[in-house]
DNA sequence: TCAGTTTGTCAACAGTGTTGACAAACTGGC
DNA sequence: GCCAGTTTGTCAACACTGTTGACAAACTGA
């Protein structure tokens, strides 16, 4: 009953992924999505109650992307470091969304999906409920934290990325011995690789802490 | 020369900390601040380049609170948790504030002051330089990124909070236990106490990994 | 005194999300 | 077949946002 509909959640959805995956998240406004769709920008709210809902949505179909199989052969430990590293590497293209979603838990399909499958991992591991409820959310509070901080360098060409690390690196080093001398020290070693590389360090020395409280090592 | 200012640089960062403080990051608008200011919105330009500008100088100065001088026979992890709690509590408060300066090192003054805090235990704790840089990212990497996550969940009254995080816990104790056994095996578990509580679990299991590593232990 | 500079004021532009009135287009009941 | 009711897209408008350029006030150095 009611006029029929050309549109949906799911073609909004889709057409609104797009926008972002072609223009950035930036470009994900109500009139830029309704010139996409061709129609009239406020015809979404009759989907969507705000555009933020719309948003979540959006940002839980990029979870799509990562895929929480083990692999064949692959040890607990290994899956979930695979698994934190896509999840924050996915949530790291499009910097608005990653915080939308980590905001509060949006409930939906592949966030439920990612969560069972760090779960399981841990439990493979041997970590009791507690030690498993908490090495997950430390798990996530690190990926999805590491891509929301990322994510605007990121988005930056890899050229100028390395460039900045360089400037801050020779920034430190500049800096007054007498009231810095840790950092004068360490700056050589400050923003060395790409931010991937240092996350996936901080993940290594998480996932060690966390293993070393599970039973089976 | 030239027309004696009635504003500053340092007056418009108080008053935009007292808006950000009183009513919320949300509030910090340049007409608002105009009018705190009781000037014209626009004169903020003659000040600052632009809005975001503004905004990491009034971040920085919130850093102030974060006291990094280590107390009488505290040892270096101790004194590490505890800036970086205190890192993570400050940043809480803002939600937009610490996205914006986590997203670039500011290199302002209280930022650089914490990053030495932080490397001197490091390396107070036997840390190698390499070592230290490492786990100074992985620190930020959490402390900044879990504040970036659980700001806007933290900006609610305490009993919103216990109440949302009931919920999920129900929500996901209430999954289908055929696709989802290990989250309903572990949902009494998750979402319990506060994100501080969480925070710090996940901060004390990274310490561990760090220690680990750590020649002196 | 007068030019030059700084600094605040004002109007305006191009955006943003969102709301409420309206109309088109369908369905179920008579 | 028609009419009421419902859904859904359209349109104009509101209240915001950051930011710019022209202008004027108020000072300093020559």
């Amino acid at each position: 009953m009611g006029r029929p509909a050309s549109l949906s959640r799911a073609s909004i959805i889709a057409a609104a992924a797009l926008l972002v995956r072609e223009q950035g998240v930036a470009a994900l406004t109500a009139r830029r999505l309704g010139e996409a769709l061709g129609c009239d920008p406020t015809a979404v709210y009759r989907h969507f109650a705000t555009m933020a809902d719309l948003e979540r949505e959006v940002g839980d179909r990029f979870l799509r992307a990562v895929d929480v199989r083990p692999r064949a052969g692959e040890g607990w430990r290994a899956t979930t470091r695979r698994i934190c590293v896509t999840l924050r590497r996915v949530q790291l293209r499009q910097p608005r969304l990653a915080a939308l979603i980590s905001a509060a838990p949006t409930r939906l399909a592949n966030e439920m999906r990612i969560t069972e499958a760090l779960l399981r991992e841990l439990a493979r591991g041997g970590c009791s409920y507690t030690h498993a409820a908490a090495s997950y959310h430390a798990l996530i509070e690190l990926a999805v934290g590491s891509a929301a901080i990322d994510a605007p360098i990121a988005a930056q060409p890899a050229a100028v990325r390395r460039r900045l690390y360089g400037e801050w690196r020779r920034e430190y080093a500049k800096l007054p011995f007498a009231r810095f001398p840790a950092s004068v020290a360490t700056s050589d070693q400050l923003y060395r690789g790409s931010a991937g590389d240092r996350f996936e360090a901080a993940l290594d020395l998480l996932l060690d802490g966390i293993e070393s409280r599970c039973s089976t090592r």
